[in-house]
DNA sequence: CGTAAAGTTGAATTCTTTCAAACACGGTGG
DNA sequence: CCACCGTGTTTGAAAGAATTCAACTTTACG
């Protein structure tokens, strides 16, 4: 653990984080149940953090990967004065950590909204577990792939969206992201998210965003009970947003 | 072909592009060159491009991926309301059209710049070649974090960068991708790009880059001669735009 | 040599930020 | 149980950045 200090284990949960039950964005999602206990064999740990912990920060470097078992959390990366941009949103489910050179520092900070429970595979072993299961590795390029599309879309919002839209498009995004249902939902939950974190998602002031956001509230968009923003329309929010309505 | 139209075939150059000489971003990279003859076989052919023309555009369904051998591309979404972004710069020795979904159809359109030759794999032996070649899996997976690592930066760049730095950052970023060197440079080519394009990858005004691009140009940084931009001093540019110095 | 595409410039407008100050809420400790 | 504090939210006014509109110039190319 040396190279994650602020870091506390605890006792393992009881279910092992491959079978997440939220959604199976993992690399063993199309492993045959058979195989899983083998594959289970390259997780290296499980971690608890709490909020505002971070996983690691830009510069460090880390020698496993995660999978989000149960949290909210941000990858971000700063300028040298300080301005900040989100570079997504890590939820359950979600991998993060998997880099470019497997040797290098990472490039961004990971940091827990909430408190979140990881799930840690060691890099060394992941080459290994590609010769064995070519399916992991073809799994890992899906997801990567699915990650790259998700960059794509927040790219187009950051350079020729308004912020209305843009501010519409992220919330979109994520309620599709946690509920990937097609029928209406009515009980979804409050985003566990700031202002000021909506701001260094899409680019904009806090103050701005503040603005915004009461104008989609009082379009009956969202709802902001008690420091939460709660999405009402999602499907109205994509419109607005002009998100492509092929996240499901 | 027919999922490609404005395609014309021409005979095969004598080089195969596996042998790319510019660089070796290829999915062949790491494999011993004695492989290299069984890699070959999974290229199904090679196309010229013509400036101008569309080698798929958002919405088409292809079903092979490529290889650039010669010249620039762009990869660009577009809004509802003709609003443009160009994801990123296309240039030899990439890799494009690789997709999340192997079925589905591209999100993007993918656009020569220039009169460009590509080489083709067809997509539905890829996973036999991952399986046969793990390397290659491998370095799928390193291209296409590569690639994520690009996408954020651009990310922090359109969400938190100002004009000078964006266009700054965006002039840096390609030519330390067209000459990995570190070495000072005296004998770069210009960008084969006009302003509107510099203007739809840093999600800014063609009038406002226009004006951008003279104070760049009164400080020395770059040149504008004869409809191409002409980076003189990388260094600088990097340091103005704050561009992460590790692409190499 | 004429035309179309690309580049350039100015002025007015719009969007976003900055600065500054309140306000609200949740948690803490007395 | 209440006062207090800090974090997060809200609002106004002024300044700044980028866009829009509109015209004009330059260049490449047939």
């Amino acid at each position: 653990m040396k190279h994650l200090p602020k870091l506390s284990v605890r006792a393992q949960p009881h279910t092992p984080c491959i079978t997440c039950p939220i959604r199976p964005r993992t690399l063993f999602a199309t492993l045959p149940t058979r195989e899983l206990s083998k594959a289970v064999q390259y997780r290296l740990n499980q971690y608890a953090i709490g909020a505002k912990e971070h996983l690691y920060r830009e510069g460090d470097r880390i020698d496993e990967f995660y999978t989000i078992f149960e949290g909210w959390m941000i990858l971000y990366k700063t300028l040298r004065d300080g301005r900040r941009l989100i570079l997504r949103f890590a939820l359950p489910g979600d991998l993060i950590g998997l880099h470019t050179d497997f040797q290098a520092s990472s490039r961004y900070s990971a940091l827990a909204l909430t408190p979140s429970v990881l799930c840690a595979f060691g890099k060394e072993r992941f080459e290994a577990m590609v010769a064995e299961h070519p399916q992991i590795g073809m799994q890992a390029i899906q997801l990567s792939m699915q990650e790259t599309a998700l960059y794509q879309e927040r790219l187009v919002a950051l350079g020729r969206k308004s912020a209305e839209e843009r501010i519409a498009h992220l919330l979109a995004e994520l309620f599709y992201r946690l509920y990937p249902h097609t029928e209406p939902l009515h009980c979804a939950a409050p985003f566990p998210i700031t202002q000021e974190e909506v701001a260094d998602a899409v680019g904009l002031t806090l103050v701005h965003v503040n603005r915004t956001l009461r104008r989609l509230r009082e379009l009956g968009l969202i709802e902001c009970a008690n420091r939460r923003i709660l999405v009402q329309d999602a499907a109205a929010l994509a419109q607005l947003g002009q998100l492509d309505p092929e996240y499901a």
